[in-house]
RNA sequence: GGAGGGGUGGCAGAGUGGUCUAACGCGCCGCACUUGAAAUGCGGUAUGCCGCAAGGCAUCGUGAGUUCGAAUCUCACCCCCUCCGCCA
């Protein structure tokens, strides 16, 4: 969420960046009025509280049937004003929640995705002497893939993932947790069900991606659609030390996503799937230098990629196309050769402090002139280290031979122990 | 899932209805003493909110309740520990 105190003295910049990110601007009205009728029955609430806690001290001293009664009525009157109280409060916050991180000024402006940026293509796109198939023809005809029969199981937009396909998955998370982990980030497997409040301070219920979550209704748990949103609450109501800072952790975790208002949309296959494996980086920032983090975070994504040696190009999302809780979001796109087009395989994001305020993580922050302690709030950045569903259809269609099979990525070679998928 | 014990400031830990405005201790910060340090002494050391300020309000795991008044009593939930059961 963004801080309160901000918005009340920046209404306009928080209006603008709503605007940007395509929402309506008027939430941030309907946040001040809110705010303002709260902040007076606050005042009036706290000044009879004040009252009663000095009528409460001279009953203490002695009892008294004025006193007494004097005491039931207010507390009568305390009862009415807490009410409209909270009911302003859950107003004030409701809006609140419908506000989303402010896109940084630099950011290209648009109303949707054709409004990105590209900001670099890297690597050789792969020419055949033949027309180059499909991931999912190839994966089904080498028995890699099967969808009809996960369809059968559990339905729609599911995917098996068999034989190589299976051992691809863990040689791409052995190599970004080999890659990574030298890099200084510590390897995680975190939890895939997070409670309802944790998961609302992170940023991941808001308005337009609540309706993506899957709930268990008995047990009040939400499953992750990442392990970014249980990653990030691992220093859940911490202060850090600045010097300790950035701290990074590279995750494997299994994602589920409802894929809600995509219907029709990439409905083959297993590129947009409710249930796929991923592995991801997550960093807790200085706020000083997490335009610097986010940089990094994007030079590793890009460094694995050329280890894997496939096409790409990195975007930077326009404000009408970036995420909710997203300051700034760069997306590396893949060259699928089998559709003729690059489509998003990483996303890397700095949320600066969105998500810290609401799960309450801050660190020491020293001024340097005077020497002071303060706490702030961090600065929090993830990105995906390989999507692995996404990966493999990129190294499927980019790897394929004429003869229908595929030649294993030279980097994961060793992990696989052979250097061609055939039947 | 069952039985029992517990959750209090950075840590440790007292407090079982009204000077709790949360003891004592440790740690931390400042000052004094000291050539310096240690030791000692004195003072200060949570967070959020309202307010221009003075000041006020809230918070003892979370939420609700009883009461004029709750860390303290009641209920529900969450978490931790011990034991039993089940389980990869």
């Amino acid at each position: 969420m963004l801080d309160i105190n901000f918005i009340r003295e920046h209404a306009d910049r928080a209006r603008a960046g709503m605007e940007k990110k395509n929402q309506d601007p008027k939430i941030v009205d309907k946040f001040l009025r809110a705010d303002e009728d709260w902040r007076a029955k606050t005042t009036i609430f706290d000044q009879l509280k004040a009252e009663q806690n000095a009528l409460s001290k001279e009953l203490s001293a002695g009892q008294s049937e004025d006193l007494l009664s004097k005491a039931q009525l207010l507390k009568k009157r305390l009862a009415d004003l807490e009410a409209a109280q909270a009911d302003l409060k859950a107003k004030r916050d409701d809006a609140l929640s419908r506000i989303p991180n402010i896109p940084f000024d630099d950011v290209p402006v648009g109303k949707d995705e054709s409004g990105n940026k590209v900001v670099r293509e890297v690597g050789k796109k792969p020419e055949f002497d033949f027309a180059p198939k499909d991931y999912l023809t190839l994966g089904e005809n080498l028995g890699l893939i099967n969808v009809k029969k996960a369809a059968e199981v559990s339905g729609s937009r599911f995917g098996y993932l068999l034989r190589d396909a299976a051992m691809l998955e863990f040689a791409l998370v052995q190599l970004a947790f080999d890659t990574l982990t030298a890099k200084g980030f510590v390897p995680a497997v975190p939890p895939v069900m997070i409670k309802p409040k944790v998961y609302e301070g992170m940023g991941r219920l808001a308005a337009d991606q609540k309706d993506e979550r899957y709930y268990l209704e008995k047990d009040e748990m939400y499953l992750v659609g990442s392990s970014e949103h249980t990653m990030g609450p691992l220093h859940m109501n911490e202060v850090l030390e600045e010097s300790s800072l950035p701290r990074r952790y590279v995750a494997f975790s299994t994602c589920f996503r409802k894929e809600a208002g995509s219907y029709g949309k990439d409905t083959k296959g297993i590129l947009r799937v409710h249930q796929f494996d991923k592995v991801e980086m997550f960093s807790f920032a200085n706020p000083k230098h997490s335009e610097e983090e986010h940089r990094f975070l994007l030079s590793c994504q890009e460094e694995m990629m050329q280890k894997l040696e496939l096409p790409y190009r990195v975007v930077e999302i326009c404000t009408g196309d970036m995420g909710w809780t997203d300051a700034r979001q760069f997306d590396v796109e893949t060259w699928l050769p089998g559709q003729g087009t690059y489509r998003e395989t990483n996303s890397c994001s700095n949320t600066t402090d969105f998500q810290s305020r609401g799960v309450n993580i801050k660190y020491k922050a020293t001024d340097a002139a005077t020497g002071e302690q303060k706490k702030e709030f961090i600065h929090m950045l993830n990105a995906t280290g390989f999507a692995i569903g996404r990966m493999l259809i990129a190294i499927i269609e980019n790897y394929q031979t004429k003869e229908g099979a595929i030649r294993v990525p030279k980097v994961l070679q060793g992990y696989l122990h052979k250097e061609a998928i055939g039947k």
